[in-house]
DNA sequence: TTCCAGCGTG
DNA sequence: CACGCCGGAA
């Protein structure tokens, strides 16, 4: 899957030469410490903090890294574990999907070779495009680049006049273009500070056009310098609620129950939620929501009737 | 209450 | 391509 090769136009990649230096001298004064960006990165390692990175924040692999990785040191480890096991140390984590996935990738790369190309990574469950690379941008330097919410926003808006904040490049022009401008000797330190520069200057909501040192070369800057930090006309999508909550706090509620007990009976399930009694349709939701753990593969229903993980 | 942020499925 | 999945922080 790699993108179409994209020339830059001479414009672009007279801008871009400033760029570069200008955003990789920030990254030397502002990068984010964190305790995972080392000089030697042992692959399984990065592929466990790329899962735990995939949407969400990064200061948050931070609590969750460490624990999970002397828990689960190797892939053969972590390949060898309970599921149960797993599933407990991810709580708090969120998307737990994302556990078993990876698990599952830890038992398909057991005692081989650690895969070096971006479609042996893709054959694993839990890693698509993005990870891919990042993988093998973070564990082996590849030259190859790759687009996460971070890096789309700081792209798009240095190269393209995007009309307000919210606005992208489509993902293909991203990608194209992060192929275009990568310092290919580097694809790790670019990537970071990338990265580093979206989350904390070149922000979502109110950028801090301000004060950042691309300002002058920023092509959506003076667009985006005095917007104000909410948007109007921009529909909210809201979460749908069940019972006064979306229904993802309650499958979250219900597993942690699970993982917390050993053996829960539906009725258990009911009375831990402290839902009024009696609520039929509370029930029936629950019921709904027990059928989806056992069906994603986190629970089990034995013959004692109660629930366990999986 | 809103915000943030990739993958897999239908 | 649209939607569901999680939970802490702002």
């Amino acid at each position: 899957m790699s993108p179409s090769p994209l020339t830059l136009s001479s414009r672009d990649r007279k801008r871009f030469a400033g760029i570069e230096e200008t955003l990789i001298e920030w990254y030397n004064m502002n990068r984010r410490k964190f305790s995972w960006r080392k000089k030697i990165r042992d692959p399984y390692e990065v592929l466990v903090c790329e899962v735990m990175g995939q949407q969400t924040q990064a200061s948050r692999i931070e609590e969750f890294l460490p624990r999970f990785l002397h828990q689960f040191p190797t892939i053969e480890s972590l390949a060898a574990a309970k599921q149960s096991d797993v599933i407990r140390a991810w709580q708090g984590l969120g998307y737990n999907r994302r556990a078993l996935n990876l698990q599952r990738a830890a038992i398909a790369l057991s005692n081989k070779p650690f895969p070096k190309t971006e479609a042996d990574l893709l054959k694993l469950p839990g890693i698509g495009d993005y990870t891919a690379r990042a993988i093998l941008i973070f564990a082996y330097n590849k030259p190859v680049a790759t687009v996460d919410v971070n890096i789309e926003r700081v792209l798009s808006r240095l190269f393209r006049i995007m009309p307000d904040s919210q606005t992208m490049l489509p993902k293909h022009e991203i990608l194209a273009l992060g192929e275009a401008i990568l310092p290919r000797k580097r694809s790790r330190l670019w990537h970071e500070a990338l990265m580093d520069f979206g989350a904390t200057i070149c922000k979502k909501r109110a950028p801090k056009c301000g004060e950042c040192p691309l300002y002058a070369k920023c092509k959506s800057g003076p667009v985006l310098i005095d917007q104000p930090a909410t948007l109007k006309n921009l529909k909210v999508i809201k979460e749908r609620q069940y019972f006064g909550q979306p229904k993802r706090i309650w499958r979250g509620r219900i597993l942690k129950l699970i993982s917390m007990n050993h053996g829960l009976t539906e009725a258990s399930v009911l009375r831990h939620l402290k839902h009024s009694k009696g609520d039929a349709d509370f029930k029936q939701f629950v019921q709904e929501v027990l059928r989806a753990l056992i069906t994603d593969g986190f629970c089990i229903r034995k013959s004692d009737r109660k629930y366990y993980l999986a």
